[in-house]
DNA sequence: ATACTGTTTCCAGTTACTGGAAGGTCAAGC
DNA sequence: GCTTGACCTTCCAGTAACTGGAAACAGTAT
């Protein structure tokens, strides 16, 4: 298996597949005679794996912990929960971050007419406080 | 005013103050005797525009445009309200993403009974799919 | 032989800063 | 005058996670 069969099997581009070996996230593949990198069910599961955890936002180094426990056959489930339910709460503070973003936003773009006239509160609004 | 000062007065790290006028953001300041960047009322007004519109999540290249417009007289509303409705749509699509990811991560975390024991639906869930 | 596609390595660029080193400046205190 | 310490300067490197592109080699089809 190429590397762009690895990349179709995977959902990954190839460029990342490469990348996820040179930083030592997985392990480096097997090579044919001419230097061809070999990919094999393991591989492909592996990186599968780690597009689906980086899909959920797990940064690399977080997806290198969980692709550890992912192996670790004596690993418990509490710590992979624990790592989860993290990921859980950033994801819960970041929506309501998004939230009042959006909240304001609207707000302002509400207000603004959107014509050819000059006052625009939008504007406004973007420089008006000292401290957001 | 120098850099400390207009740092506390935009709340922006003189780092990125200086960041700013490197790129071409907002002018260069005017320079003290011994080369000090000294600062004055319009300059602060600028940075702080740029952090609260850096804080909205507008990007560099948008608050290039944004600052243009804060810097038009003749500037239409339209044109501001357009370069807001399409990073309210931005939010919009982000906050749907963030939801399903929620919805999706904590069914995954209250299926793990998150014990000692190796048996953890979230990895099975990791690992599962082959397109996200 | 030629053409075309796939693969390799390596270097650079992206976004928006941030950290740190080496060195010049300013005000206060002795 | 001298030292101390805070503040300022420039410049280079690093961050996260890739992505783009060049130059050269491999494989396959005609």
């Amino acid at each position: 298996m190429n590397i762009s069969a690895a990349s179709k099997a995977t959902g990954l581009p190839a460029k990342t597949v490469r990348y996820y070996a040179d930083i030592g996230l997985v392990p480096a593949p097997a090579r044919s005679e001419s230097g061809y990198r070999s990919y094999d069910g393991a591989s492909v599961r592996k990186l599968i794996f780690v597009r689906r955890a980086r899909e959920f936002g797990f940064s690399i180094s977080e997806c290198r912990e969980l692709l550890g426990l992912y192996e670790d056959r004596q690993r418990s489930s509490a710590d992979v929960k624990r790592i989860a339910a993290k990921r859980l709460d950033e994801i819960a503070l970041k929506q309501k971050e998004l939230q009042s973003l959006h909240d304001e936003l609207a707000h302002l773009v509400d207000a603004c007419r959107g014509d050819d006239r000059p006052d625009c509160p939008i504007i406004d609004g973007l420089g008006a406080r000292r401290a957001g």
